[in-house]
DNA sequence: AGCCAGGCCTGCC
DNA sequence: GGCAGGCATGGC
């Protein structure tokens, strides 16, 4: 299984360049990514930050002093704004009771006790926790979400609707390291939302089609 | 014109 | 513990 993730890392780092994923200029602004993100196309969510920027609140003293209705109409563009800016704000008072008042105190905790504060915060799930605590904090979690686990089942390597079972068998078989992370998920993302196996997968023209083929996954 | 996007919460069973 | 329904906008 080890050979067989790090053989689909290759060829992905292969087709999929990038010196660091996540593009953000700070980790506050890679928290509300993670935020803003949540079941919305990273083309509405580029929109919404850049939307938090010109309204100046892009930073946890601005969110939590902000008008919440303008909050709203900056964020809008993302989809459930209601939701989101709550989950801004409430993401935000967390950030400024951290060592230091930033997501890099999180590093000041075990990974585990990290992980717990940041489900605790309603609005934050398992994705969007592992994503703050890989891109944010630098803790070496592997991050699953959607395409993640379409890609995978897709291989024919994992049948599971379970988070916790794909973020097992990375982290089980690869060894900890927030930068391989970090560059893997990133490359599963841009393979799944580019490339290919977005509804109905042509492995044929992708980089992964050798393993397709080797797995009797039938290309369609 | 629909269908979809880098989820999460609530309320039911 | 699993699963439907709701949340909202913009792109293709």
């Amino acid at each position: 299984m080890q050979e067989l993730l790090l053989d689909v890392h290759r060829r992905l780092a292969e087709r999929y360049i990038h010196l660091k994923w996540w593009p953000a200029d700070t980790d506050f602004e890679m928290a509300c990514g993670a935020i803003l993100t949540q079941n919305t196309n990273w083309r509405n969510v580029e929109k919404a930050i850049a939307g938090m920027k010109d309204g100046g609140l892009m930073s946890p003293e601005a969110v939590l002093s902000a008008d919440y209705e303008f909050l709203k109409e900056c964020i809008r563009p993302s989809g459930y704004f209601n939701q989101k800016a709550e989950r801004l704000v409430i993401l935000s008072r967390f950030i400024l009771d951290l060592p230091g008042g930033t997501i890099s105190g999180l590093a000041e905790y075990p990974a585990e006790r990290a992980r717990e504060m940041l489900l605790d915060l309603k609005g934050v799930g398992e994705e969007t926790c592992d994503s703050i605590l890989l891109y944010g904090a630098g803790f070496p979690v592997f991050v699953v979400d959607a395409y993640t686990m379409r890609v995978f089942t897709r291989l024919g390597i994992l049948e599971s609707k379970k988070y916790g079972e794909y973020q097992r068998m990375f982290m089980d078989n690869i060894e900890p390291d927030a930068e391989l992370y970090g560059m893997y998920h990133g490359e599963i993302v841009e393979h799944a939302a580019t490339v290919c196996l977005k509804r109905s997968p042509k492995c044929g023209e992708c980089v992964l089609a050798e393993i397709c083929e080797r797995k009797g996954v039938a290309e369609s």
